[in-house]
DNA sequence: TCCACCTATGCAATAAGTTGCATATTTGTA
DNA sequence: TACAAATATGCAACTTATTGCATAGGTGGA
């Protein structure tokens, strides 16, 4: 039950409505959870009723009222008691994986899928790349505040090129039936690895 | 709801028992889907349900009875509809990152669960270059039989050496507390990645 | 003015996934 | 012989996530 104290921590950062906390999701950190609207709201009316949050509500001129949510001392103390817990490596479920596994003798479906998934995870990095130039032309004191969640986002940035460089891989492969050749550096154990 | 679909690539591939099938996830492949036992279980009995599998019992002399179930017409046909839908990017969800993103000034517990973090991907690292060899190793036409298993395979190499990378990067810096440097080659939209 | 779209909030029903427990057989170990 | 461990199956309760719908105010364009 991650995504209450995905919140925790984002609120921890800054307090926010659940849309600001959407967009947050949304948008660069994105990478780090990934939650929809009726799932932030469900979580906010539940850390509000273990009052782990509070809110005050605030008008805007151009759009409707927002709550603006806060995470209280109980909230704090919950996280810094999650926080010491070990994490489980996430599962891996991707649809389009199943279908590489699955295709037929006939690639030409397969590829178009992996044309989209690339077009897909290409404008995902296009957005963490700008975050992260945005991160990069800030103030030293700046980065220093926002490392952590700099963190997050070269994770990000990594995990959508080896996806981008998968996929080009995998559509030449189908798309000329070829048997893939054993890589270079493959069958050491990555201690040779390129950082 | 792909896990129904997963279990049907599975079966379609070669028959095989609840706990085949839980053994064919864990191992290798793993990395294209991931689930537990009960849920194998439940999926399937609900395929059958819906008759996109049948099941024969199988005596074994060392060990209990099996059901082997393999897909029918109908869960080929099920399979075939389903290949031609679009996927969606999985949902990031690790509870790692949102450590890392909201860990404090002192890095020490967040060290020790990047390492314990760190041991558990290379372990599962190791075991599928072992797989990786293991295919290597056949001739040319089983090599062509299993390719696309392999093809998931290998995005399950780069996933782990990935995540192996960015653990170590990150461990450096929380430990000496350092901001990050500019990497030589971010920022241009990945045109210029090694391959 | 009407319509589409965006922000902002939320409810209700359903589907999917997790946790805890339970049973039976066999093999290996103390 | 007793006990732990692995295979093999499964139920029930609970939590989490998804899907579909709904409301309301404001923005921008045809």
């Amino acid at each position: 039950m991650s995504l209450k104290h995905a919140i925790l921590v984002l609120l921890d950062a800054e307090p926010g409505s659940g849309s600001d906390l959407v967009q947050r999701f949304r948008s660069g950190i994105g990478h780090f959870w990934n939650a929809t609207h009726q799932q932030v709201y469900q979580e906010l009316k539940a850390l509000l009723a273990e009052d782990r949050v509070e809110f005050e509500v605030e008008a805007q001129e151009t759009r409707p009222e927002k709550k603006v949510y806060r995470i209280t001392r109980g909230g704090r103390r919950e996280l810094r008691s999650w926080m010491g817990e070990p994490t489980k490596p996430p599962r891996v479920r991707d649809a389009l994986l199943v279908k590489v596994f699955g295709t037929a003798s006939d690639p030409a479906v397969m590829v178009a899928e992996l044309d989209r998934r690339h077009a897909l995870h290409a404008k995902q990095l296009e957005a963490y790349l700008e975050l992260e130039q945005h991160w990069f032309a800030q103030t030293e004191a700046i980065r220093r505040q926002y490392r952590n969640p700099y963190l997050t986002l070269r994770r990000g940035i990594r995990y959508e090129r080896e996806m981008l460089d998968w996929l080009e891989e995998t559509k030449l492969l189908l798309q000329e039936d070829a048997l893939p050749q054993r890589p270079a550096l493959a069958g050491t154990g990555g201690k040779e690895r390129k950082h």
